[in-house]
DNA sequence: AGACATGTTGCTCA
DNA sequence: ATGAGCAACATGTC
């Protein structure tokens, strides 16, 4: 379920229980294609007998940072993919069938799954953060992401439609297929139009409800410490569209759904209507 | 049984 | 070269 703020939910599972704490061992499925941007080997020789010194989130991605045995300094980076979580378990815990990463300390097991496998961890053995995680765009909330900004992606995007274009991680990082939904429904901008036909002032609100999608999201969900992931408010779309015969918490009229982008997409035709 | 799933990538075609 | 659309990935759930 991860985008923006279910990622670092999931971050901060970990890094509440298990900052400073010592790695006593490891378990990795590295058959599994979640381990095809590194190597097994390398990884488990780092983070056996290393410390957890710090972790951020940005984007869908996660980066867990290390301090080996030898003092240097080791970079784990966690992306969930559609399926993937983070989870703290007993320290006797069995690594149960979707279990690929597996962080043992003291006092708890910390359990990386992911069913789908359509996820990755990427590591990195060095004192520099990597490209893998520096080269990440700007977030959403940063003083890069200018309407400006956003006005000149959507000419380079012109032909796309709306929906497809906040899915590009280039420029709406950590954005997904809800999100995107919620943006386009607080905005009134139809998730077909293309991305070329927006006014200036359409491109205002569109930025502008980008920006609090993601801080609210990140305040209910990200930084909630809940021992279940919490969804969003009735008053938002994204309790009402997941099935058929949905009803717009705005105008209390039916909601549509069709693949937009590739996308399943939700939206409200009375609120969100399509124009030149 | 069959459709569908909160993501990314790599391929085609224009 | 750049952008748009879509299949593929792997497995579980409704």
């Amino acid at each position: 379920m991860p985008e923006l703020a279910e990622v670092e939910y999931h971050r901060q599972r970990w890094h509440r229980v298990a900052l400073d704490q010592h790695i006593d061992s490891l378990q990795l499925k590295n058959a599994s294609r979640l381990y095809r941007k590194l190597s097994p080997d390398a990884l488990r020789a780092a983070l056996t007998a290393a410390t957890f010194t710090d972790s951020a989130s940005a984007a869908k991605q996660m980066l867990f940072r290390f301090t080996c045995a030898d003092r240097s300094t080791a970079w784990l980076g966690i992306h969930l993919g559609m399926t993937g979580e983070l989870r703290v378990e007993p320290p006797a815990y069995a690594a149960a069938k979707h279990d690929h990463l597996i962080l043992r300390t003291a006092k708890n097991t910390l359990v990386f799954s992911d069913p789908r496998m359509f996820g990755a961890l990427q590591f990195h053995h060095g004192p520099d953060a990597p490209a893998w995680w520096t080269d990440i765009a700007p977030a959403v909330l940063s003083g890069e992401f200018t309407p400006s900004a956003v006005a000149a992606f959507l000419k380079r995007r012109a032909r796309s439609p709306l929906k497809a274009v906040l899915l590009m991680q280039e420029k709406f990082p950590g954005i997904g297929n809800w999100m995107a939904d919620e943006i386009l429904w607080r905005s009134a901008l139809h998730p077909r139009q293309p991305a070329g036909t927006l006014t200036p002032a359409e491109i205002k609100t569109l930025h502008r409800e980008t920006r609090w999608v993601a801080r609210e999201a990140l305040r209910l969900i990200g930084a909630s410490n809940s021992p279940t992931l919490p969804d969003p408010p009735k008053t938002w779309l994204f309790p009402h569209r997941w099935s058929d015969g949905g009803t717009c918490p705005k105008t209390k009229q039916p909601l549509q759904r069709a693949t937009i982008g590739g996308r399943t997409t939700c939206w409200s035709p009375t609120h969100q209507k399509l124009h030149s």
